[in-house]
DNA sequence: TTGAAATCTGAATGATTGCTCACATTTCGC
DNA sequence: GCGAAATGTGAGCAATCATTCAGATTTCAA
């Protein structure tokens, strides 16, 4: 049985790392997760089959890494804007963590459909749920500027709401990032200015 | 070359047909799209594998057929809905429509993400689409007894909202039916006061 | 009661796919 | 340059799965 390789030593096999992981990527856009065989990334991504074992121990582990990137990297584009925004009026804070959020995934919206599809039948429910609460505390930090009575589960509809959008506009095909947004922004900004009073 | 029957005659046909498509949908719950074998279906439904190609032409069609039959059955939901609150007030009758809709969906909210995951990736694009205008056809309509500025951009984002938190509390695995409702209506009359004036 | 149509059965088939392994090639410190 | 470590190769194995088909069982009109 063939253990992944430990560490990667030369710059060719990072090289080829993160062309498994892009390969992937693609083929989940274009074809979903049917289309998505040993064979077909290895071919895409311009190697041997064989490489994908040198490593990754398993299909599943290349679906895991390509995830945890992309989660990583939206939540570090969501700190950022909280970070730059710590300045800013609460209301212009709030835009730029949407704006931040969304245009991340807009980026890709067909693939931020499919990993969030396939991060619920992955083992990666506890890290991702970890991942997804650690990304609610920055959005209620930020909300909390505009409606201090706002709690965890106003801030997690705040990104269920924001989510909704983007798969909808990646299923219609919509083009227009700028009008999502706008929408994006009248939607979240109306749920919290709706929160009850206490 | 099997050709899927033509017509059941008996009654025993029909039972069978629905068992078929009742363990597809408990397989889709549990397993998701990889467990959803033929065999697995055939087992589940208490029948044999042959039974399945002498209602369903492939795999496909079961899958078809299941999708099609919840959405009829949304759609129909939420027509009852505005039917029902003609006379009623305008948020009461954007209130009813929610409810319909989203306990329709909430009621197998896994279910739901699954059929919404499938369509896509299935030759049912073009269908799902016409359906989907419509039933935003139908939201347009009493939204628009709340906000007469409303377009049929609004209504989407309407339903595309209410997906969106449903998919949240699914994934999260929320018990609470009741609360989940409270916090669509806030999101979808927030968003709705929140139109820009003209 | 009977026989033809309707329905059901499940082992067998062929295609697909995840993964391995024995070997080839490339890199790099010395 | 040299050799060992790192990296790459791809045909082929074993498992899985959608689909078929020849025949068994059930239904029901006459």
């Amino acid at each position: 049985m063939h253990q992944p390789r430990k560490q990667a030593r030369q710059a060719r096999s990072r090289v080829t790392q993160t062309a498994i992981i892009e390969a992937t990527a693609r083929l989940l856009e274009s074809q979903g997760r049917n289309g998505l065989t040993t064979n077909a990334i290895a071919e895409r991504a311009g190697v041997s089959v064989g490489s994908l074992y040198q490593y990754f121990p398993n299909k599943e582990a290349i679906l895991a890494t390509l995830i945890r990137d992309k989660r990583q990297k939206l939540l570090k584009g969501m700190q950022q804007a909280v970070l730059d925004t710590q300045d800013a009026s609460p209301a212009d804070a709030v835009e730029a963590l949407i704006r931040a959020g969304m245009m991340h995934q807009y980026e890709r919206p067909t693939l931020a459909f499919e990993v969030e599809y396939i991060e619920q039948r992955l083992e990666l429910a506890d890290e991702t749920a970890a991942l997804a609460e650690e990304m609610a505390q920055w959005v209620l930090a930020t909300v909390r500027r505009l409606q201090p009575s706002a709690g965890l589960q106003e801030a997690r509809d705040v990104v269920a709401i924001t989510k909704g959008l983007i798969n909808a506009a990646a299923m219609a095909g919509e083009p227009d990032g700028n009008a999502l947004f706008a929408r994006a922004r009248r939607a979240v900004l109306g749920y919290l200015s709706q929160m009850p009073e206490t």
